[in-house]
DNA sequence: GCGACAG
DNA sequence: ATCTTGTCGC
């Protein structure tokens, strides 16, 4: 398998990632509901990575969203093309997952992210620039709440609160199993919150995190485990 | 200034 | 994310 090359023009600095972000979130689109829960294509995009050997695997899966059967598969190895930071983890995920999408031999649908949406410091997080670079319909699924805050849901599956930055409701906490922590969701491009959260109980009939995203998890660490030997 | 902080 | 075995429970 070939390595995905870091664009020529990707941000090098913090302060670069930031212009970005602020440059490309104005094309974000908020206003249209998003495919309807439960049919068509439904795709999970995950990541693995060795920063030891600066080697980071990409998946994606795509699902029957009625039957929640794999439909597709694809992945890519690239190159670690940012550190962490907080609030710039696209910059580490987004060239290898977007060779991965290019790489599926049919329509993704909608894309689940592992991770955040409008749910970010400066309201871009990956589902979003996922979303605004490739035009498709995004959400982000996150098992952690980040720096917002929540009230605890409901006990029962399909509980859900406000996702809170101070008062601004950016995401939802969602309870997919009932007494299991729930997870956080967010939009991220040409879907609703509303709908989102309906995608990801569509997507979460057995287990606390989507389907998509378990799939594609699994999938990329396997294609990370082939990159040692072969 | 010090911590907290998606994956 | 990743380091990592067994073990308690349904």
């Amino acid at each position: 398998m070939t390595t995905v090359p870091i664009p020529e023009d990707w941000p090098a600095t913090e302060e670069q990632a930031h212009a970005v972000q602020d440059a490309l979130r104005a094309r974000v689109i908020l206003d249209e509901p998003g495919p309807p829960p439960g049919q068509g294509h439904v795709t999970g995009v995950d990541v693995a990575y060795d920063d030891e050997r600066d080697v980071v695997a990409a998946a994606a899966v795509v699902l029957d969203a009625s039957s929640l059967g794999v439909v597709a598969e694809a992945t890519a190895v690239g190159r670690v093309s940012f550190p962490y930071v907080p609030g710039l983890l696209a910059f580490r995920e987004i060239p290898t997952v977007l060779a991965a999408l290019e790489a599926l031999p049919c329509p993704p649908g909608l894309v689940v992210c592992d991770g955040y949406g409008l749910a970010h410091p400066r309201r871009f997080g990956l589902a979003s620039h996922l979303g605004v670079l490739t035009g498709l319909p995004t959400i982000g699924v996150a098992k952690n709440p980040f720096t917002f805050s929540y009230d605890d849901p409901g006990t029962a599956r399909g509980s859900s609160s406000a996702l809170l930055a101070g008062s601004e409701e950016v995401g939802r906490a969602l309870r997919t199993r009932d007494g299991v922590k729930p997870v956080f969701v967010s939009v991220g491009h040409r879907v609703t919150l509303d709908q989102a959260c309906a995608h990801t109980l569509a997507l979460t009939p057995a287990y606390r995190i989507p389907e998509t995203t378990r799939r594609a998890d699994a999938l990329c660490r396997e294609a990370l485990r082939k990159t040692y030997s072969a």
